[in-house]
DNA sequence: AGATCCACTCTAACACTGTTAGAATCCGCC
DNA sequence: GGCGGATTCTAACAGTGTTAGAGTGGATCT
């Protein structure tokens, strides 16, 4: 049972789980591993680096696309994939968007750019797709993931008065049995319509 | 001289502008005040209003599109600034990110949503895409303002060869007198060439 | 004029955070 | 058995958001 770093980032992603980014704080998670907090000051050269390790603990291998794909449906399934990574954990989004660049996160734009190429994108079509998708969906997770606002204190009348369109459109949108699944894939779906406009190919 | 809200969440941004958002703390910005933090709690709940109240002041007022101008072309401009109001002070892309749902970005939300119905969209579309560009923008944003990794200890070489394609597209794009506002410019291509797909007019 | 009251600011303190210095311990190797 | 490096410990610091409750100031009312 000895502490070495990947037992740190375990238990630290199970602390995020339990408590959310705001309990993960470096005396819970020593006590959680049964061992005082400057310990940890050992294996990490500071907090930063642990919500690093923990961002690349969340996002998991990108999946490359099978052998006669089409880019854009490939990169549907990619951007997918990349929210469902970032939504398994509470404030998921905002751990990845703070965490300094990673390999995980050059590994997905990596393969996504790779693989745009392979298909006979040019490079900067590629490049300019695969940031677009990506940021897309970090932005779009990182707002599904932003707190609700505490119901005591939002007016829904006044609201509705002020922002009329607003209000229409989601109440029309979400009609039964529509999630917010849907609304991210007809998010997506802009995205990936607009990549096939661009890319010359 | 007195003490009103107006006047805190002034000094709150120039705090920001002067030490980021790590640098803004009570304490900090009670004595570019005058006065001991404690007095603040007379003017707001907690802190995360105050952060609230800068995201506030740091996002304008949204433009509305001219008479005849085409949604299209509006609705870059609209990202163009939105992104420009974010980059002009440091982590403004986060303070607007971890902000509760505020008034100024439901404003930028309905007149998006609003004018794209004007001209003819369906409210579902007007939605979807109104929200696409703004996730984006905010990603995007986001990204721009993460802290660039310490030169230190980030080797290039093997980024390089673990990342390659990455590396070389990167190296390709930015040629002599292409900047990061070109960058995003052809990225919110992609997402408006989306929208003008998507949209059944 | 004097008392009252409310708006505003203060002091003092709490519980908690990341982080450092340096002393103690554990464990494999000569 | 003892040396030495790898771990972990205790103790402490400076700083954070936040609360309780005491004080101040000025306008208002009698």
């Amino acid at each position: 049972m000895s502490l070495d770093k990947t037992r740190i980032v375990d238990e630290a992603v199970a602390l995020l789980d339990a408590e959310g980014l705001e309990g993960v704080t470096l005396r819970k998670l020593a006590a959680r591993l049964g061992v005082q907090a400057p310990t940890l000051y050992w294996h990490l050269p500071n907090k930063s680096a642990l919500v690093t390790a923990i961002a690349e603990a969340i996002v998991p291998d990108p999946t490359p696309p099978g052998p006669e794909q089409p880019w854009q449906e490939w990169l549907t399934d990619f951007a997918v994939r990349l929210r469902a990574a970032l939504l398994a954990h509470p404030d998921g989004a905002r751990v990845v968007s703070i965490a300094q660049l990673s390999r995980q996160t050059a590994a997905w734009s990596e393969l996504a750019m790779s693989t745009l190429a392979d298909r006979g994108l040019s490079l900067r079509d590629a490049r300019i797709i695969a940031l677009t998708v990506e940021r897309f969906t970090i932005g779009h997770a990182l707002e599904e993931q932003s707190p609700r606002p505490d119901p005591a204190d939002f007016d829904l009348a006044s609201y509705t008065a002020a922002y009329p369109v607003s209000v229409r459109a989601i109440t029309e949108y979400f009609e039964p049995g529509r999630t917010v699944d849907d609304l991210f894939r007809d998010c997506l779906e802009v995205v990936v319509a607009g990549a096939g406009v661009v890319a010359v190919q």
